[in-house]
This record gives C-alpha cells, structure tokens and sequence, in this order.
DNA sequence: TAACAAAGTTAGATGAAGATAATTTAACGG
DNA sequence: CCGTTAAATTATCTTCATCTAACTTTGTTA
C-alpha cells in the first residue's frame, strides 16, 4: 500500500510527535503541520481505514503496528536525507529540513539505498572532507556552474 | 513568480520537445506528460496568463522569452539532477529519471548550488571513483543500512 | 455541580489537476 | 471544393486536500 505524499505527513507527524509526547492529539498534528483540525480529522479517518493508526472519538491518537513500521520507514528516509543535506553537502539546517520534508516522499528505493550507502563509502572509503569542500564551496560559490 | 510543479512540468515539456521538433502542438505535450488534451489547453492557458507561452487557437505553442528562461532552469535542474543520481549514485537511468522529474520541482536554489560544487569537487578534488564505488554497492548491499 | 473554555467534530465550500463526452476547427485527398 | 479525419476545444465531472463556520464533547474550576 502506498499513501499520498499527504497522508504520508500525517503519518510521519503522528510518528514523531508521539517520540516526544506520551499522547498524540489532534491540535498537535495541526501544529505540527501548519494545517486546521478539519483536515487532521479527515486524514486520520483515512489512516484508521488503512489500519494504521487509531483514533479514539475525542480522543488520542495512536499508531497501530503496521502504522509504525510505515512511519518508521518514511522517518528514516527523512534522517537519511537531512545527513546527506546537512553533514555532506552544508546546506543550511532549515534549509534541508524543508527539501528533506517533501522529497523522502518521492525518491525510489534503489536511489535511497545507494544514497546510504554512498554517504558510508564516502567517509569510510575516500578521502572527502566535507570541511574542505565547505571551504571549496564558499571561495567558488561566486562563479557557479 | 513560483508555479506550481504541475505547470512546471508543461512549462518543461514545451521546451523539451523544441529541441526537437520545431513546432509544438498540444498532442505533443499531452502524450510527453501522459495526461489528456483538455488538461493541456488549461494547463497552457495557465502558462499564458503568466505570460510565459504563447498559444494559438487551433495553432502552435511556444515559449516567451520569459518562458525559456523559466523553463531552462527547471531543465538545468533535471540535469543536474540525473547528473548525480546516474554517474555519482550510479542509480539506473529509469529510476533516476522518475526520481529526478519530480525532485527537480522542490528541491532549494541553495541545496541546488551546494550539490552543483559538491560534483565537481568530489570529481577534482578527491580519489573518489564511481567505478569503485559500484563495486563497493554491489558487494555491500545484501546488509544495508 | 454548572458553566465555560478548549479541543474535537461535522457539514459544506473552494481550488487544483486530472478525466470523459461532445463539439468545433483545420487540413488534406479525391 | 467537399467530406472525412485528426486535432483542438469546451463543458462538465471527479478526486484530493485544504479551508471556514457551526456544532458537540470534555474536563476544569468557581
């Protein structure tokens, strides 16, 4: 089952609220997602009919095994592609959050996993320095391409 | 002015399919998107409105020179982009091009520039060989992560 | 314990992006 | 120069994801 780029935030948001919050609400999911209470409502009537949260009425909201396992993965995708943004090639913190939030949706697994394991060769393997190609970068940034 | 990724992609269209075909007609882009005629008239008239293409009734579609200039940046991301997946990353053409067509629309002018200098600093300024790294990939790859 | 505030819910509207079906135009061959 | 066909267009519908406004429930507290 694959969910839309949407439903996949909402999931994700569960997630990661629920690392740090005991309880999952609905205003927390709005915070979360800059989006009203209406639209968190609908999007976890969709998830409860994939079995993959559940919510009570006027109540928590909780991710159910199979859920978990989605958000996990979607969560790791996330990690994964904030390290390459931010710990190979310097983009600024909010900066790769942005872009990480949007294409962890999108990317093909095969191109995930030579991302993985291209960052592990990079460092284990060559002789990259990323402060050395931040240095690069900020002298030669002025005439690109 | 910031399109949204669908217009980007007729934008894009058009002007991948000049490049090859001298004239441009809605049949063209309908079967380059995989999307029917109908929602390429609005598709265009959306562009037109930004001034962007212009397009006859019944005619041909072409690019302003604003438009060019738009659509040549989406198209240097693509590139850019494919660049990446398929001689670093080493990720097969198919999957980079889907992964490429969509990220290409996302993706921050910074992150962009920062992944631009990090391909040629990578090439010049280190051992790094893709050659190798394939192989490296294809040995590890059976335990990821 | 009544009532009030905060949170949750429902109903219904909007806008984007696509589709189908029906109509109109263009353009070419007999 | 007329008719056929392919392409373009219009009108209308669907789905998705959001919103606002109005209502209900819950839980706290005076």
């Amino acid at each position: 089952m694959k969910l839309s780029k949407s439903m996949e935030d909402y999931l994700e948001a569960v997630y990661v609220i629920a690392k740090n919050k005991k309880v999952v609400r609905v205003k927390d999911v709005g915070a979360f997602l800059k989006v009203r209470n209406p639209s968190v409502i609908k999007a976890m009537r969709g998830l409860e009919e994939n079995g993959l949260v559940r919510h009570e009425h006027y109540g928590y909201i909780e991710l159910t095994t199979r859920g978990a396992e989605y958000a996990r993965n979607i969560y790791d995708r996330h990690v994964l592609i904030m390290n390459f943004f931010t710990r190979i090639l310097k983009v600024p913190m909010n900066i790769a959050e942005e872009d990480a939030c949007i294409i962890e949706h999108y990317l093909h697994k095969v191109t995930m996993s030579r991302l993985r394991h291209f960052m592990k060769y990079i460092v284990e393997k060559t002789d990259f320095s990323s402060e050395q190609f931040d240095r690069y970068y900020e002298e030669g940034a002025a005439e690109p391409k």
